[in-house]
DNA sequence: ATACGATGGG
DNA sequence: CCCATCGTAT
């Protein structure tokens, strides 16, 4: 790692690359992420929810927020600016992005490589350079960059009736099996556990879990707080889609009230990503 | 192995199959590969470029030469006879096949399996024989030859410019992460480093590869021998299309020279497949 | 029918 | 983290 550094700044130097226009003293920022599988994973799980979005730069981070066409689903995204090294940012800048061309281009990073985050002042493009110390490779990506009408999202911080953690895998499984069954769940959670329950034209199904702690491996817990019982109806293919990022936490966070979007949350080292689902009214199956 | 030969000669006059009409003295071409699947990756690299070729046969081994229908690319295959044991041959010969045929037979080896080639004096079929010793499988297939008009091509020895060797792997991986952006790609060799770049739509990319030995495994080293710095560019579309005879190689050789055909070429322990594409003219990126 | 991408297992 | 298999898309 020490010595790609060496090696990069050599290489850099070595042709009059077209897209190497950036100068280290343009920069506008510049974010450096150990893990390029962060980023893929985290764009990935949201990818598919929204088109275009912006990544907003500021002090704390790079966070993102946008409905679904839809608007039946917000994602929450913050990646701390502790989660880079360095986090080197001139002033606070919206970068809109699509998110399919940025998919494409994180394709071409493997998650072990080292990534920067580049942006120059007055930003056309993002660069996006993917380092990796093994074999003396440096691939320097840029795509364009749009001008988005942010419509900025205030979410509250809610009470919750109900929160519920579990393994993120698990989770997925129980989406996984239910939705073919039926387009909705029903989840019910109480002091005892939680139960989520389908039914459809070919049957109907249910996986209950009950609270429990594995002392060896947290991560595998099942944790219930709760204040009041909370049954509510969540479309399964939108949460199917949540789990994408189950690869981005071991635990994933449900928290649930009465007639409030339902949160779910993967927390990472340095950050998170949200999802909010609205829950299905009247008795819709 | 010892095993299967002695079962091989009797279930041969088991019997008396339909397409059992070779009799040893009646034979032009015998060729053994102890390992089919050589064959099968060869063939699969090859057909997508090529319907018809001629598989000429000498006593230096089984070649092959032909170029894509839009004269854009040319490939160049040589089986050597010691691959083959034993490589009987009586008269020079040249057999023509239809590849799309010559696969859908070789999809019924495995890649463990015997296979024999056999041809007849004056030959109207090729004579493919499987030998499986795990199962004391035999398996015997001919398909119809056809006469083929073969512009051979004298391909002239070449001193490159540049020669890079690297893992095809790696090759692969860069070829197909940069086809997303773009259909043509920039190859720049220095001293120092290559420099595979490209730009569309949505952005560009490059990936900058340092000469490099790994001492440990040679085989993912990136060696770069120069006389002087070269820059082409080439379609992406024929260099993915190359990029699949990676099995038959950890190693993949660019030579490049200025306004000459870029050479890829995958050498194999007795043989080789040789892929030569023109350069783009002009600068249409 | 073939090729590519995604997912699961070792 | 890499390889193989299965499923989906072109």
């Amino acid at each position: 790692m020490g010595q790609i550094n060496v090696h990069s700044h050599s290489l850099s130097g070595l042709f009059s690359a077209a897209n190497s226009r950036l100068k280290p003293g343009m920069l506008l920022l510049e974010a450096r992420l150990e893990q390029a599988g962060v980023l893929k994973k985290v764009v990935d799980a949201i990818k598919d929810l929204v088109q275009d979005c912006n990544f907003d730069c500021n002090d704390s981070g790079i966070a993102l927020q946008a409905m679904d066409n839809s608007h039946v689903a917000l994602v929450s995204m913050l990646l701390k600016s502790e989660g880079f090294s360095p986090y080197r940012l001139d002033r606070n800048v919206a970068l809109g992005v699509n998110l399919t061309s940025l998919t494409k281009v994180l394709r071409c990073a493997q998650n072990e490589d080292i990534l920067t985050l580049k942006a120059e002042d007055t930003p056309d493009n993002l660069s996006l350079v993917f380092e990796n110390a093994e074999n003396d490779r440096i691939s320097e990506y840029e795509i364009k960059l749009m001008d988005i009408d942010q419509e900025h999202l205030g979410i509250p911080e809610t009470e919750y009736a109900a929160a519920i953690s579990m393994p993120s895998a698990e989770f997925q499984r129980i989406c996984r099996d239910l939705i073919q069954l039926s387009e909705s769940v029903s989840i019910e959670a109480s002091k005892e556990g939680v139960k989520f329950s389908c039914s459809g034209d070919i049957g109907s199904g249910s996986v209950t879990l009950r609270q429990h702690n594995n002392v060896d491996k947290p991560e595998l817990s099942t944790k219930i707080e709760l204040t009041e019982p909370v049954a509510l109806t969540f479309s399964l293919k939108y949460l199917v889609n949540f789990c994408k990022a189950s690869a981005l936490s071991s635990v994933v966070t449900l928290s649930l009230s009465n007639e409030v979007p339902l949160l779910v949350e993967y927390a990472m080292g340095s950050g998170f990503v949200r999802f909010y689902l609205a829950p299905k009214i009247g008795e819709e199956e």
